[in-house]
DNA sequence: CGCAAGTGAGACATGAATGTCTCACAAGGA
DNA sequence: TCCTTGTGAGACATTCATGTCTCACTTGCG
């Protein structure tokens, strides 16, 4: 009978694993299961038995970040109000969860073709339906493909993120610089 | 005496070896050893007489892009005409290396501050001083910093390149989509 | 007070990539 | 023809992350 009280001390909250693990790979990407288990406050022992192996923890990071990108996806109400503020509103929303966007993203770089987790198809799918609604609203230009904007969004989120780690970006700038970047370009618009 | 002429066959082109590497290591970073000098079609033992190690090809790899790198930049004449045709131009020049310089990005995020090649300082110093000049004359916006428009550019080149690896982007609307992004993002611009 | 459960520490084996070495072979030059 | 040079193939030791195991310790509970 495997009730699920805790015991000792019980340091071991998957959650926390989680987001120690998340929050150093991000960082270090190539860290060792004894990095992550010691930036985790653990043994090596008690890693592996929350996680098969280095596989199952980064599948595991791999669900989190689906699971906040869904999350943000839902709490940015991508239907709502025009397609520009939705996308002003999602990226807001994904901020919080950039590091490990930008982690989960250059390690799909390197999965050859293997077959990636469905969520990101499903989350690739909403965002860039967000993209299409705006260009069949007439806010969005047609000549940049909805799957392009999409992938763009990916990359300015990743490439930002790596920037206010390493001190090119201030944190605070950090929506703003997406999002107009993203949706105005670098071109100053003419004042109507 | 060393005289560098051809003995044999000599199929050991070092461009040759550095051009099979990049194409490979940049559609999977974590190729071993074994599988570069087999994608250069000569033996490992070979490679490692000509490549001390794993770290000496990243090295000489780095070497090439940032070769590659400054080239464009030369080629581009930044400061030719206006920023925007500048930055048209380089776009266009980089467009050959993008594959490679997308590697070298994501391998760079993983060299945790152990002090990065001195030639991406000389390179990014380059890239922003045009959009510093874009800004100056009142070509781009003043609320994206240089530093982030440089950073942003090698995100979405590093983006575009993969989404074109995967087939989400077709290869001819390449150039396209980075600097119509890039500039005029994703917004549909009023008619004047 | 014991018992059960979970943990930390460490030993140990495994597998993979790497780096080094030797040896035989092919090709060009004297 | 003989010698030099560079190469391919393979054996070998090494390193490192990983995965598995044991054992002692601590804590909560009956």
């Amino acid at each position: 009978m495997s009730h699920l009280r805790y015991c000792c001390l019980m340091a071991v909250d998957r959650e926390h694993v989680l987001r120690s693990a998340a929050a150093l790979l991000t960082r270090k990407s190539t860290a060792t299961m004894d990095e992550v288990a010691k930036a985790a406050g653990i043994s090596r022992a008690t890693l592996h038995r929350q996680f098969a192996g280095r596989d199952a923890l980064v599948r595991a990071l791999e669900a989190l970040g689906i699971e906040e990108c869904e999350a943000a996806l839902d709490a940015a109400r991508l239907g709502d109000g025009t397609a520009q503020e939705a996308v002003r509103r999602l990226v807001g929303e994904l901020e919080r969860s950039a590091g490990l966007l930008a982690f989960l993203y250059t390690e799909n770089q390197l999965f050859e073709g293997d077959g990636q987790h469905e969520g990101w198809a499903r989350i690739d799918v909403r965002v860039a339906a967000l993209f299409r609604r705006g260009q069949e609203s007439g806010e969005f230009r047609i000549d940049l493909t909805p799957a392009w904007l999409t992938e763009a969004l990916y990359g300015l989120m990743a490439s930002a993120s790596w920037a206010v780690t390493e001190g090119r970006v201030a944190a605070k700038d950090f929506h703003h610089m997406i999002v107009e970047l993203l949706l105005g370009g670098a071109l100053r618009r003419e004042e109507p």
